[in-house]
Formats: structure tokens, C-alpha cells, sequence
DNA sequence: AGTATAGATGAAAACGTTTACGATGTCAAG
DNA sequence: CTTGACATCGTAAACGTTTTCATCTATACT
């Protein structure tokens, strides 16, 4: 039913080859000759056949993202920028976006050979990568294009951006240390993250330059999500010798720790000093606001579609591995230390 | 390079056309050949090309959405719960998800163009619903497949799922009332959508049943980020007969009007009740714990899913119209009113 | 006038599938 | 032995493009 070059050659009286032609811009067709396809196109509506098209070229023109809903990640902001991120840069450029849900039973694995064996896309992100990825190790195997959101520890090279966090966990923890406190715990996220490695990097490296011996006791590990910080805080606060503040990896447990402090009669940024990391719109409304570690969400999704683009057509990137730097945002919630 | 069916073909000496029978599972061959067949493909790592399937087919198995980026609404993660829905939902059945974030400068009815025309999509699922929808005037008037969330006031039948915003925003408005609150304010969202209408008239009827008049003045229009809760919320409360509760259209006005109740002193849930709605995990962090009306994002984007999957089957749908009641969660940020 | 050249166009192959149709072979019933 | 039914398989068309190559015409040059 739809309108094809066949049936605008036809209409026109030239071969569809012309008609192919003038309508991509292609050389060689005579300038009255374009304009009567053109016209002719325009009256009757067409538009090329996208899969016809990406049958003959051996191109997809589409992007792929697998994201794990399992996981917390998914209703995190923080996703839904990066998101926006990538898909306002992919469309800027034509190309499709296609996201791919986990499916919660099936390998890993198997998601990612669906989109590389069968060609459903010409390129992926990866997203929270992993020590020693899999999925980076089966994509480079593969020769497929890629970037990844943040490093790996593997033994190969490969294009990514990431978001400094040893950097921001450095300049977090050197702030807190400058306001006086020693005792700072952390709660980390698991350590199936690559960046939980990174950020606990970037801590312990303030408290050598300062001298302060590292506490294993002061380390504790949660699921990202508000319950753990709440709980885990609570646990932090009531031993015999409690921390002055608390960092956490990401907004949501740090705002658990908020309620942690509060529901045990602290005040937080007198009492106790809460730092977190990610900045989702939540830590400006959390009372008191949190100061935390900013990550550009939105940036790096576009940041990444780009490289990915560039990967796709042959581009030399200028920089195969980018390194954002997080800025510390000051807000309320840390302090110096209470002198009891 | 990679192995197509011509290859299996030459590989176990048959045709190409028996190779697709044996793969498919289409009856007409050989079980003997089929095995071989099987095997070939096996040893091969045999995958089909879905472009070539699709050219053939006429399908894409692929459903699209389109996301307007420059809302608020894709940072919200009541949005990548629904999406993480959908993309279950896809997923289980073997359909790609397309997700289109819309070009701001672009005419937004040409990105449903682009889906519709070049048949990119086998079917759309369209969210937040506005009062006479062009989009959804569009697909109907092509005939295209989708199902919209939410409703519209287009005189025309389509199918849809949507959370009954105004039995929510009733029985709301009825608990505060029972709590005694007579003068309750109410920040809506912009009429833009849909469901602004719907949850207002909820609003109105539980007044309405208890004889309270309706005042103009008490109603203000956000744009459903926390700030003009916050603004709002101050305005109200610096007049001279401020209300003794608020309701706001989502959970992040409804943090803002917490935030602003404290700066000026009040303590919710005893001198002003606030209540939001959405449920999103942001109304657990706050303090106090946010009352409001639960959507279940998540389950909503995974039976819209369904839906427009049935349709696509030509399965008959039970419900073509879908409404879902949603619940009051009595938290702490509302209280009988301060008799002062 | 003859010929080289450039520009415009069409025929046809190709991309990798699915499927309608026809051909072949086998076997049982008449 | 003939006939028909059935199972199995191959041929070829189709899906709608892009692109290579050959053909044709008109112009310019010798």
C-alpha cells in the first residue's frame, strides 16, 4: 500500500535508479529531472523503507543499551539523564535508539550476542562496568563498536568515558578532613561496580596525605539504595567510638543516613557530617540539602553517543578515553567536626 | 562475512529455501534433514539477519516511544520505572524497544512521522496524553497501531490505559477532609495534560460532597518540579487566611511545599498537612514521609506493553480501555488540622 | 564529417530472508 | 498397472532499496 520508488518512477516515466538518485542527492541526474522526482515525492507522500534500506546498505543506523531493570538503576534520575543524554545526541544524528531491557532469567550475554550476531544495531554503550566485563571482553572479541560508561580492569583497550571518581571521593574526603573530622566513615557500593574500586581509591589516598590511618571498620558496603544507608548508618552511630561523618557512594544512601541521623536526635552538618555522590535533583531537597559529588548525567550520555557516532563513521576520535572531572557541590549537610 | 542461509545451504546441500524450512520450524521437511540442518547452523553460530527478515516480513517487531527530553519528565523516575515496564514487557516477546527522545527544535509530529511513515515501529506507545492530542489524531487518522497512558477529550475511540486520577485525587481530598481541613489548597499541573483535568475533578467532587465552595484562589499551577512547589507553597502560606493543607499534583511539588513549610517555620503533618502524588521513592526520604497517591509505574508500562503487543497479534483485547485505581499511602506529612 | 567526452539514464545485481508454486519420488489403493 | 495422495525439496519471486555498469544522447573538438 505505501509508496515505493517503483511506483514514483512509474509516476515520473525514469527508471527507479533515478529516482534513487535524485532523491538522495546523488550526482548525475539532470537538475529538471531531480526537481520532477521531488515534486512527485512530495505529492504523493513518500518515504523510503527504512529496512529496505538498512538491507542494502549493511547498516542499522541504530544504536543499542542494554540497562539491567533488575537492578536499582533503572528508576535512579540519574539513569534517566544519561538516557535523555544519549537519545537528544542520537537523534541529532539520524540515528535510532534502541533500548534493551535485561531479561532477568536469561544470560547476560546472550542479550548482547542478539544484538551483535543478528545486526540489530551497528553499535552499543556499556553501561556500569565491571571488573574483569564480560560483556567488554566479548564485544572487543567481536570486533563490535562500543563505548563504555567507565574503565574496566582488563588487559585490552577500549573506548570509554568515565566520570573521575577517585577524583571526587579525593576532594570529598580532603574537604571533610579540612573541616576537622578523622573518623569518616564510608559506605560503598558493591564492589561488582568498577567505580566502587575508584572512589574508595580517592578516599584513601586524602586520609594517607593527612596521616589518618585506614579503618577497615569504617568501610561498609551497601545496595545503593536508601534502607542500606539508613541501616547501615544507624549501625555506624551507635558503636562505642562513632564516626564524625559519613560518606556515600551515591545520593540515596546518604539521604538514609540523613534519616538515620535525624530519627537518633542528630542534627546533620552539626552533628554529623553526611557527604554523597551523583547530585540527583533529591539532594536538593533533602533537608538538610547534601553536599555531594556532582556527575554530569546528562552531559555523559551525550559525551558517549558522540564518541560512539564518531567510532561508527571512522572518525578518529580525539581522545579514545575521556576522564570527567565531579565537582564537590557544597550544600548543608556537612560541617566541622562537633567539639564534645 | 558472516554466514547467511546461502551458506548453510551449500554446506548441507540443500536449498536455501529448505535450510529456512528447518530453522523455522515450518513443517515440509525432513526430520532427518532438519537435524542436519540444525547441526550446521550449530557449528556454524548461525544467526538470521532480522533486517532481511524484516524487508521480508513486513514487520519490524519493534515497538517505539517517544519522550519529550526537555520536560521534567524523563529524569522523573516514576518515567524509567513505566520504561522499565515496557521494556520487560518487550523483551518476554521478543520485541526491540525503540526510544526516541524528541528533537526540541523539531515539529513533535514529525518524529511520529518518522516511526509511522517509514515504518521504523510496528506500534507506538504514546504517554502523557494531552487534551485534544495530535498524536493520537495522527495514528488514528493512519490507522497505526498504538496504545496511549492516559486519556484525551478527542471524540474518537482508542485504546488506552490510564491511573484514574480522579478517584486518587477523591479520595485524597477526602481524607484531609476528614481530618478536618476545610481550606485546601491545590498546585496543579500545567492543563497541558490530561490528567490535570481528571485529578483536579477529583479534587473538586470530594469538595463538592461536603459542601466546601470551591476557591479560585486556592489554586496554583506548577511546573511540577519541587522549585514551584516550594514558590507556590510560600505564596500560599504568606497570605492572610492561608489553607491548613496542600496538595500538589506530584511528589516533587509536594517536596518542595515541605521545604518551604519549613523555612517559614510550620511543621508539617501538625501546623499544615501536605500530600503529593506519584509515589516515587523520593516521598520515603523526605521528612516528614510524604502522604500521596501511589502509581505504579512499573506495572503500568508493563501491561501497556501488553496491550499494544495483543493488538499487534490481532489477539483481541479484553480491555481496550484500562483504568487503574490507585492507592492513598497514609504516611506522616498530613494530620488533623491545628485547631488554632 | 568523424570522433572523443561528458552527462543523463536504465538494466540488473545485490543485500538475506520467506514463501508460493511446481517438480519429483514413494507408496497405497483401485 | 494406473492413479492419486502425500511428503520432500528446489526454483524463483518478492520485500524496497542502492549501486555498478553499460547505453545512449548531445556537445565540442579535430
Amino acid at each position: 500500500m505505501p509508496v515505493t520508488l517503483h511506483d514514483l518512477a512509474r509516476e515520473v516515466g525514469v527508471s527507479i535508479a533515478t529516482v534513487s538518485r535524485a532523491l538522495s542527492g546523488a550526482p548525475g541526474v539532470a537538475e529538471e529531472t531531480r526537481q520532477r522526482v521531488l515534486a512527485a515525492a512530495r505529492a504523493a507522500h513518500y518515504r523510503p523503507n527504512v529496512m529496505a534500506q538498512r538491507l542494502q546498505k549493511q547498516r542499522t543506523d541504530t544504536l543499542g543499551i542494554i540497562v539491567p531493570t533488575s537492578s536499582t538503576r533503572f528508576g535512579d534520575p540519574f539513569f534517566g539523564d544519561f538516557l535523555a543524554g544519549v537519545g537528544d545526541k542520537a537523534i541529532e544524528h539520524e540515528y535510532d535508539l534502541l533500548v534493551s531491557t535485561r531479561a532477568p532469567e536469561a544470560d547476560e550475554l546472550h542479550t548482547y550476542e542478539r544484538m551483535v550476531r543478528e545486526r540489530r544495531v551497528d553499535g552499543l554503550i556499556v553501561i556500569s562496568t565491571r571488573p574483569h566485563d564480560e560483556r567488554i571482553l566479548y564485544l572487543l572479541e567481536q570486533n563490535f563498536p562500543f563505548v563504555a560508561f567507565g574503565r574496566s580492569d582488563i588487559d585490552a583497550e577500549f573506548p570509554y568515558l568515565d566520570v573521575d571518581g577517585e577524583y571526587g571521593m579525593y576532594h570529598a574526603t580532603r574537604y571533610l578532613i579540612a573541616l576537622g573530622h578523622r573518623r569518616i566513615a564510608y559506605i560503598s557500593a558493591p564492589y561488582t561496580f568498577m567505580y566502587s574500586t575508584h572512589r574508595l581509591q580517592g578516599y584513601r589516598k586524602a586520609l594517607a596525605e593527612h596521616n589518618i590511618p585506614f579503618d577497615e571498620q569504617l568501610i561498609a558496603i551497601g545496595d545503593l539504595r536508601d534502607r542500606s544507608g539508613y541501616n547501615l548508618t544507624r549501625d555506624f552511630l551507635s558503636r562505642e567510638n562513632p564516626p564524625s561523618a559519613i560518606i556515600a557512594c551515591n545520593d540515596w544512601m546518604a539521604s538514609g543516613a540523613i534519616g538515620a541521623a535525624r530519627d537518633m536526635g542528630l542534627t546533620v552538618g552539626q552533628d554529623l557530617s553526611i557527604l554523597g555522590f551523583d547530585d540527583v535533583p533529591l539532594a536538593q531537597i533533602v533537608h538538610p540539602r547534601l553536599t555531594t559529588v556532582h556527575q554530569p548525567a546528562y552531559e555523559a550520555g551525550w559525551h558517549i553517543c558522540d564518541m560512539l557516532i564518531r567510532l561508527l563513521r571512522q572518525e578518529t576520535l580525539e581522545q579514545r578515553h575521556v576522564l570527567l572531572q565531579p565537582e564537590l557541590i557544597v550544600r548543608e549537610s556537612c560541617g566541622p567536626r562537633a567539639t564534645s
